[in-house]
DNA sequence: AATAGTAGGCACATTTAAATAACCTAGTCA
DNA sequence: TGACTAGGTTATTTAAATGTGCCTACTATT
């Protein structure tokens, strides 16, 4: 059981492990997004909320201590009234920028040829 | 409603809609690793069912339709008895090899910095 | 004749994730 | 006294993702 390995490709099996553990990390509907708003600076928790609309406080809260667990993400409480929380990447968090930039990229490039390929679709007058 | 910007990033709006659609594309339990084992080479339907253990054969089959549908996967049907279907990438999906290199290197580093912090904890008599 | 391999389809059950809503806290201000 | 704030928690509901079991058709093998 548990076989990862087929017809001899050693390495096969560690790749797949890595590739696991990142996708274990970023998966989370807004887990992305949230460690791209905090790759440009810290933000407050409504300041979040505000960045992503749609989301409620407590599926915010989860997915920040996930990334807090995982240790992307450092979470500075400050003890004041009202209550003022400052999230940010930390170290760990900011190695992960060049993979956000890299499907940032990819993604910009995979809707413009789905565009093209509509409009080719529109007119199909030889 | 539906506000994406704060204090004046006009790029911002862009970059988190790209990065959305990256992650509509890959989100999924075994997508990232379906696209790794296509991108070393054409595979049949069982052979990536016994690479990915545990899979069943329609969480497999919905996964591939999917990436079909999102113009990553090529499905190739062989009108043969017993069946034959080769799955491979398209060269969208091709284009996507370089954001799964990154993510595997991500995690390496990833994993080896958490051990690394197990060994620490685990003798911290200085 | 019975069984296994191949690539699924389909209905259903279970598990997991996300969304919704109500409530909490401490201090500050009017 | 009561309202207001930021940043939550908790419980409940809903939706999405995933898994299970049984079905097909045809062939080759035992």
């Amino acid at each position: 059981m548990a076989r990862f390995n087929f017809e001899g490709e050693p390495p096969a099996e560690q790749e797949v492990c890595h590739l696991t553990t990142t996708q274990n990390v970023i998966a989370g509907r807004w887990k992305i997004v949230v460690l791209w708003y905090l790759s440009q600076r810290t933000r407050r928790f409504n300041e979040l909320q505000r960045l992503l609309p749609g989301i409620s406080k407590g599926i915010l809260t989860r997915q920040l201590r996930e990334l807090e667990e995982d240790g992307m993400v450092h979470r500075e409480v400050y003890k004041e009234v009202p209550p003022k929380v400052e999230y940010s990447l930390t170290p760990q968090g900011k190695s992960f920028i060049p993979a956000l930039e890299i499907m940032g990229e990819w993604g910009k490039n995979y809707m413009e040829k789905k565009q093209n390929e509509q409009l080719d679709s529109e007119k199909p007058q030889i």
